[in-house]
DNA sequence: AATGAATGAGCTTTCATTCAT
DNA sequence: CATGAATGAAAGCTCATTCAT
């Protein structure tokens, strides 16, 4: 999920200055949690103290309100997309080939943490202006602009039909592949949680899809 | 404290006997504005009676609680979209030409009340569950299944490729056209609310790209 | 203590339109005792919702939040001195008889209503600057410059010494004034709190010092 | 963290064995002015420590808890008052020369530590009972009490006049002493922080204005 | 001696809901 | 029908105090 960093030259000291505490750590990540599980409001600071295993307290220690503590917990998720949005889009191949990658990345990374997705995707755009006004705006627009940029490239190199905007691709492209997780989420598409080959499934039809739908057809 | 007003000249009173009284209306329209402002949570009450121009209390007149208002507020718009879904699907025209009218409804209908499509379809999924339970989950899988069922006779007709599910298929068309104009309405794909002619605009791309994506690849 | 209203032609429906509510009234006045009684941090809404017998958040009807109520419980109360200082120093008599009649005053409301005596003169230099803020210091400054006018007028009449500027005169009497009662409220003239007759006898003698002390002798 | 500092050239350590430590003295230096300040609840422990320059917990390495800092905050500036009430109520002079130094010793030290000043004066009466009962109260008695005797052996002397209790007096005074002072701290006498001139003005009249009260007219 | 993370009781504030008129 | 005062549970936030290092 994170990218992979170069290894230290000394080992000793894996707590340096800089460090982030391992509670704070702790409060993110149960904040994570417990915001998937109940959205921004159902999600009391007492449930993700708890969650945490840590004192009340300690969470004001760290975050300075519950807005500032939930704008972080959007920040690192965004941030772990956009890094690997980056990493795609540096990457080698045909631009069909990175979108294909963007879906497989989502719905692979669904597959081992289902809460954090649905927290990054299902509550963007829903969240209260207050804390969009911190980061989130951006961030989504960092998102699809990443995306647009993937597509323009690839309309450039007459791999992707040219009589779309890029930022309407983008935007249609991330929004396929939000609902159908959603579908999935919400058991739509089958009753019960989905399984491993019940994502891929899913993830070969929409990357099936998706592309047909960006290259268009020469008629 | 209350005047006594003049009595009716006429005796409609018989008439409006099962009429819904205007100010419902009026409380349930600005419920709508103020839900999709402040969404779910940050709806309060208080606002809603604010926004309708009525007193405080006759919210709780008409409605039970507020999830109950909620409840009627999605409860109504769904309506609308599922009349709409129906009336598309039961009418004449290839599977294409349905799905094409299905984008061209929604996004005709944000052009005159962008906020009431926002909370349709943009709150759907981010529900307190207890709403849920109520009427929205049903009534989502409904829509969904409307436009599946489209697809499905479309592939049984030889028009879209068959190598998709249909609830798939119609997830992601849905999302599609959700996240598109979420990114409108955000002013990412252009600053500012969007114009008429700009939302045709991207209606078209939208529509193309879909199908494309329902047809599959030329080849 | 309040003046008196001309009397209303027809004498039914005590309560009218701007009337104050009843039960804002009785909070304020339990909000008077309850500070008297623990200072501004330690007066809790709870404490005063209880004192004044209504629901916790009624205080939250009336009141924005803490401070605003403690605020209205200053400006009533300055508003109560400074009308009876205006109403002094509109009235007849020499300079001398007036700054009797302040003293008088407010020691003989003191004998009445002690606490909101307490709450007038001993917090309202203590009190945060946000409160300040809100309405004391002009207020304070106001009580000060009543007195100081009748101060100068005293002096341009040969009445009092001219050799002090009114505005300190005015200060150093208020102050002998508000130490007096402090030492009278904390036991430290007597044990105990004082009688009526206690309050007289220091009442008069603070008279006769302070006149002595603004008339001076000619030696 | 803390680079080792360098040793002392002498060996002055045994010597300060009993000194106070310097870290300490900067805590109450602080904690006198962040009181003054903010006020006894306004004032923060973690105020204290920021504005001493000490890490959080050394506040409670040198005081047991927040009241105990007030407290010798408190009796700090007591001990000074006192001692210097003491010095001139045993040094040489008539009573009316003690009191215009009792004056004159406020306001100047007034000029030099405006701060101290305003805690010393202004806070005593309203801490809370707590901390009244660790020093407040009995030394406010003191103080109150030598400058009664003053006044008593003044009046014993015929030097003044001896209509007036000597503690009604000797509030009264302090009374005028600190109401002049609040004035000018408040800006009341003239905008803006006063000049030593000024406070010199005001000390004069003040002193002329009591000397004028305790003695009476000569009538 | 010195540090600052960690704790949690206590208070303010919000807001859905009720109820008397 | 209509009103808005009244209620109180629930949640956010503060800050004195403790403790491991």
């Amino acid at each position: 999920m994170t990218a992979p960093r170069p290894p230290r030259a000394t080992a000793r000291r894996a707590v340096d200055a800089d460090a982030e505490p391992e509670k704070r750590r702790a409060i993110l990540h149960a904040a994570v949690r417990v915001f998937a599980e109940k959205g921004y409001h159902g999600c009391r600071i007492a449930d993700v103290a708890r969650a945490a295993g840590v004192a009340y307290g300690l969470v004001y220690h760290y975050f300075r309100n519950k807005d500032e503590l939930l704008e972080s917990v959007f920040a690192e998720q965004w941030t772990i997309l956009i890094n690997a949005l980056k990493a795609i889009d540096e990457g080698p191949g045909t631009a069909s080939d990175k979108i294909a990658g963007v879906c497989s990345f989502v719905l692979d990374v669904y597959k081992t943490a289902p809460t954090a997705v649905r927290v990054l995707i299902l509550e963007v755009t829903r969240t209260p202006n207050a804390l969009r006004a911190g980061s989130t705006p951006q961030t989504f627009a960092t998102a699809v602009g990443i995306l647009a940029d993937l597509v323009r490239r690839g309309q450039e190199r007459g791999e992707l039909r040219s009589d779309l905007e890029p930022v309407v691709a983008a935007a249609a492209v991330l929004g396929a592949l939000e609902m159908t997780l959603t579908g999935l989420v919400m058991g739509i598409v089958r009753p019960g949680p989905p399984s491993e080959d019940e994502i891929d499934r899913v993830k070969d039809q929409l990357v099936a899809m998706v592309l047909a739908g960006l290259r268009g057809q020469a008629r």
